[in-house]
RNA sequence: GUGGGCGUAGCUCAAUGGUAGAGCACCGGCCUGUGGCGCCGGACGUUGCGGGUUCGAUCCCCGUCGCCCACCCCA
């Protein structure tokens, strides 16, 4: 039995899911499920690997180097090439999906999805290399009630899970490129020049100056770009009137951009809906891929640095792969994320952590494990979930190990009642025992389970 | 990728330049059909891995791997 150690933990960023993991997980899951499905979205999967040409050039650089890599196998293996490619996010995978099915599939298309995706990213606090994302997305629209209805489907999630204090951050691509253009940023350094930007939070205005300027941004431009992020907690009406006053340079009688009527619009909407009051307007906020064209979001809890969710619109990333246009729009949770959270706020029903089982059938005779097994087979047949002990341990033993596992009733099998016919029912809580026929027992482990549980 | 911290029993952690202990958990007994409490006893480690200094390293030094925190980025 004794050999070389072998290091039993799972690969880095990897996690193996105990069973208190996996109800935890399941629980969330089944919310998420349930509050998708009621907005009309289908369930979707996707296969874990996708061809890798599927995959490259749609999240921007640095997407591109996190992208988990299959070489090609056999005798190929040793040109180090690779063919195939863990799947990224879900989003992508969809538009290839939607641009190969597009006959089969409803014009206006809602999907949701949950499923792992793998990221060759530094793990951290909730930040894993293979995690879980809850993927809504709305395809065939334009309008602006799929971006409110999406904001809706998540934060009556978020909500029912017993969150109460997330923000729904929002921007769009468009009044990015807009005000950046009208601070007088040239177009290849508005990637620099977002970076500085969104450590306004952390490092000040001095210090976004200093690295706007750093990354070649003329001071000037530099200014103009601080006037604007630095508007500090502004409502949202008169954010978008001083956002829509800078990009249109204060003139009178220019047209309002198309996306400052966008945003002003899903704002509108979702006062109708679960993300009433929820959303803020924030121009700093850029997300990191490079699919998005319109409306952008991301969701924020106090007590986590990175966030619990985003999304946004992608009108050309169907198009990437079958040339016709569908407009898109979807929002993303992050499972891992929200069960860090839930768990340090203690969000989970206790019931959660109950036994693997109602009941444990206890015998003391080789021969006797038959009749426990078929007496099983009767309580299980009553609803009860039953653990048969595999062992001929002495009863103290045999009680020991359900009390330590949480089983909350233990059926005794002795001689005496296999004699009778009966069973005994011994409640480890209170201690209390009865003796029945087996034809009552699951009624009487019923009522000591109601007791319980009150 | 940058900076800092930590790797000792199944778990949580002590300790010392002279080859390691406690609590919990586990097993057995007190108690041969009744658990939790108590008492008694038992088993348990190549001190992450490799190398160096040393008469001798778990401790000091170097390397390596793994984990944690901060920055960065995101779900």
């Amino acid at each position: 039995m004794s050999g070389p150690k072998l290091n039993t933990g799972p690969a880095r960023g990897m996690r193996d899911f105990l069973p208190v993991d996996v109800r935890r997980r399941a629980f969330v899951i089944d919310v998420v499920t349930r509050v998708y499905q009621s907005y009309g979205f289908e369930p979707l999967e996707t296969p874990a690997v996708e061809n890798i040409e599927t995959l490259l050039g749609k999240y921007g650089e640095e997407g591109n180097q996190l992208i988990y890599k299959i070489l090609k196998r056999g005798e190929h293996e040793s040109t180090g090439q690779a063919d195939l490619a863990l799947r990224y996010d879900l989003t992508v995978p969809l538009a290839r999906v939607v641009a190969e099915h597009r006959a089969k599939l409803p014009r206006l298309f809602r999907r949701y999805q949950i499923q792992p995706v793998w990221r060759a990213d530094r793990p951290a606090r909730g930040r894993y290399r293979e995690f879980y994302q809850c993927d809504v997305d709305a395809l065939g629209s334009t309008s602006a009630a799929i971006e409110a209805e999406l904001c809706g489907a998540v934060s009556q999630v978020l909500t029912e899970l017993g969150f109460e204090d997330f923000r729904i951050r929002l921007n769009h691509r468009e009044l990015l490129r807009a005000v950046l253009q009208a601070a007088g940023v040239p177009e290849g350094l508005h990637g620099e020049a977002l970076i500085a930007v969104d450590k306004l939070d952390k490092i000040g205005p001095e210090g976004v100056t200093g690295e706007l300027t750093a990354r070649g941004v003329a001071p000037q431009a530099a200014r103009a770009l601080l006037g604007v992020f630095a508007g500090g907690e502004a409502e949202n009406g008169a954010l978008l009137s001083s956002l829509e006053a800078f990009v249109t340079g204060g003139a009178a009688g220019v047209a309002v951009p198309a996306c400052l009527e966008n945003l002003r619009e899903i704002l509108a909407l979702t006062e109708g809906t679960p993300a009433a009051g929820r959303l803020r307007v924030d121009p700093s906020l850029a997300r990191g891929l490079s699919y998005y064209t319109g409306a952008i979001f991301e969701i924020a809890v106090p007590d986590l640095a990175g966030s619990l969710g985003g999304g946004g619109r992608y009108d050309g990333l169907v198009g990437m792969f079958s040339g016709e246009q569908v407009p898109a729009c979807g929002f993303s949770l992050g499972l891992e994320r929200i069960l860090v959270v839930m768990g340090e706020r203690n969000l989970f029903p206790p019931a959660l952590t109950a036994a693997p089982a109602d009941v444990m059938i206890s015998v003391f005779r080789p021969e006797d494990l038959g009749r426990a097994m078929q007496s099983a087979l009767v309580l299980r047949q009553g609803g009860l979930r039953v653990f048969v002990y595999p062992d001929v341990d002495k009863m103290g033993k045999q009680l020991k190990y359900a009390s330590g596992c949480g089983i909350p009733c233990v059926a005794i099998l002795g001689e005496s009642e296999l004699a009778a016919g009966t069973v005994s029912i011994k409640a480890l809580a209170s201690g209390r025992q009865d003796t029945v026929a087996l034809a009552d027992a699951a009624r009487t482990i019923q009522d000591f389970l109601g007791e319980v549980r009150g």
